[in-house]
DNA sequence: ATCCGGACTA
DNA sequence: TAGTCAGGAT
């Protein structure tokens, strides 16, 4: 391992060598488990690590396989998916969990044929789970990617896959921030960044798309139709037959007669 | 190109 | 109060 180290990129190298190796905000990346990081990834992008470790811990403790998600209801799921964002990752999660337990994982290369399993999602299983020399790149690691290596990563090289992750991850949050990258405060990868040489923050690497206003908008209100439906098991829809319409098309919800009930097992 | 949930921060 | 945020599906 060492030696593999040291032949990579000379930043790599010593980046490798400053992460943390605690882990311990990353219970799931130590696994080995292509579920835990399934489900810990997919959470992840809907908040926070700091938020989202005890939901991932409670979560493994109720449905520790696939097979146990799988058996859930949606709404069982859906209600333990309160305060993580984006009910649709909720559901996808529970599909992908059925098809998992029902004919195991696709191959490494198709894994996102899972619903709601994009290159992230895929790349993080590979490199987190399997130990493949793959990187993850979140919004953060494509920064940091574009910033060091603007002519393209020369790759992660074998037997280094979830070191080389964490390390770019760890550094894209904490170094090479979007607005005030710490460049000269001890930034592993400061030798030879063109970015940090150039003086300059540089553009941010996707141009960022401005969201609409959250308050009033459709997500607020099937968050708050949801919220009801879940604890509840139902709510009147023409409360707010919009945002009815646009759980039900989402496989969120279903109707039956003036109500909004839980949908079945599709 | 847009939508999606809601917490965090300036 | 207003802006930011992130991956995936469509």
């Amino acid at each position: 391992m060492t030696d593999v180290a040291s032949t990579c990129d000379p930043g790599v190298s010593r980046l490798i060598g400053w992460f943390r190796t605690d882990g311990a905000d990353f219970p799931w990346r130590r696994t080995r488990d292509r579920y835990a990081v399934l489900v810990a990834e997919v959470q992840l992008q809907s908040t926070q690590v700091g938020r989202v470790v005890p939901y991932f811990e409670a979560w493994m403790t109720r449905w520790p396989t696939a097979c146990d998600l799988a058996a859930a209801s949606l709404g069982e799921v859906l209600a333990a998916w309160q305060g993580l964002g984006y009910p649709r990752r909720a559901r996808n999660l529970h599909l992908a969990a059925r098809r998992i337990c029902d004919v195991g994982w696709p191959g490494a290369a198709d894994l996102t044929d899972l619903p709601g399993v994009g290159p992230y999602t895929a790349a993080a299983i590979r490199c987190f789970a399997d130990g493949a020399p793959v990187l993850p790149e979140d919004t953060n690691v494509a920064r940091v990617l574009a910033r060091r290596f603007p002519d393209g990563w020369p790759g992660t090289p074998q037997g280094l896959g979830w070191e080389v992750g964490q390390a770019f991850m760890d550094l894209g949050r904490e170094w090479c921030t979007a607005r005030a990258p710490r460049c000269d405060d001890g930034c592993p990868l400061r030798a030879g960044c063109p970015a940090a040489s150039a003086g300059a923050v540089l553009e941010r690497t996707p141009p960022r798309r401005r969201q609409s206003r959250f308050d009033g908008s459709m997500r607020q209100r099937r968050g708050v139709l949801l919220r009801e439906l879940t604890a509840h098991g139902s709510v009147v829809a023409d409360r707010d037959a919009a945002a009815a319409a646009s759980l039900v098309a989402d496989g969120l919800a279903r109707v039956d007669g003036a109500v909004l009930v839980l949908p079945e097992h599709p």
